[in-house]
DNA sequence: CCCAATTGGCACTAAAAAGGTGCCCTATCC
DNA sequence: GGATAGGGCACCTTTTTAGTGCCAATTGGG
């Protein structure tokens, strides 16, 4: 299914509060009282992060999380893959260059190379999309027009 | 997570197939002769897409699929709508207009527009790849630049 | 007319992924 | 020393996906 998850989710909007916070640290515990949400998986998205180097993180009892570069230096893309691991798209990507990326249709596969290609635009897609760009225009409705809003060009 | 199921894959793959045979009928089980697929999952794919409307189905011994229309007007879009719906991204898209489209966090979501947004495009993306640009470059390796070679341009 | 091959529909099982919770440890500040 | 924080591990539940079986309806050909 083409979605993303829930542990991606509460990851992204755990570091728009933080991103919001500036460089105050925050606790697991302060974001589940900001959005309900529950707090154990918002810790788990959270450290993952933290492992990814997209957050710091504080022990003790005035610890927390914090960013760890500049809202303009996360990505989306960033922030899936640390949470979920990149988009696949097709089972076959997902097999890795262990076996070759072959998948089990083998070297017939009519449909590998063009869904490679959505995959990879879409990639690139999240990885133009900075955390700021998500903080800055969180309700808005915008015309499908104006997509330099929201993204950054490369 | 971001992946097309199985379900969608063997469709493709059936369409390509259909595709290349022309105006004739095809049955689920030639589909299976040629490629290594679960023939029962490939005949609930086809039966889907017929139901969708893109693809014809004849009853009976002599009978098969064929596509309804040219491979100009299938869409990548248009198939997985039909085998696994629209992409979601966010799961408060999932809800649908009943219940107004609100997620839990309700009216203080703060990634709702952004990963709607991205959805937004993910989608026109399919919606702009036709079954006649898979079937003509199936197994290419292309440069990310010729955008135009495997999409139509709106 | 009957048989073989086909789609169509329903129900069911098994496997995998996602979602969620509990427990205990370590670290840190007061 | 106590309270509060993150870190790690194991476990359970629910949902989704994958796959199979069975039988009815349809159609062409001997």
């Amino acid at each position: 299914m083409l979605q993303l998850t829930k542990r991606t989710e509460y990851g992204l909007i755990a570091l728009v509060h933080l991103a919001d916070r500036g460089d105050e640290l925050v606790s697991a515990r302060e974001v589940c009282d900001r959005f309900p949400l529950p707090r154990r998986l918002v810790a788990e998205a959270l450290k993952d992060l933290a492992r990814a180097d997209l957050l710091i993180s504080q022990r003790g009892a005035t610890g927390g999380y914090g960013l760890a570069r500049s809202a303009d230096e996360i990505t989306l893309g960033q922030v899936v893959a640390a949470l979920e691991g990149r988009p696949t798209m097709a089972s076959c990507e997902a097999l890795g260059p262990a076996r070759g990326g072959e998948c089990e249709v083998e070297a017939t596969c009519p449909i590998r190379s063009p869904i490679h290609r959505i995959r990879e635009r879409l990639w690139h897609l999240m990885e133009r999309t900075t955390l700021r760009s998500i903080t800055e225009f969180p309700q808005a409705i915008l015309p499908s027009e104006s997509d330099s809003l929201l993204t950054r060009e490369p």
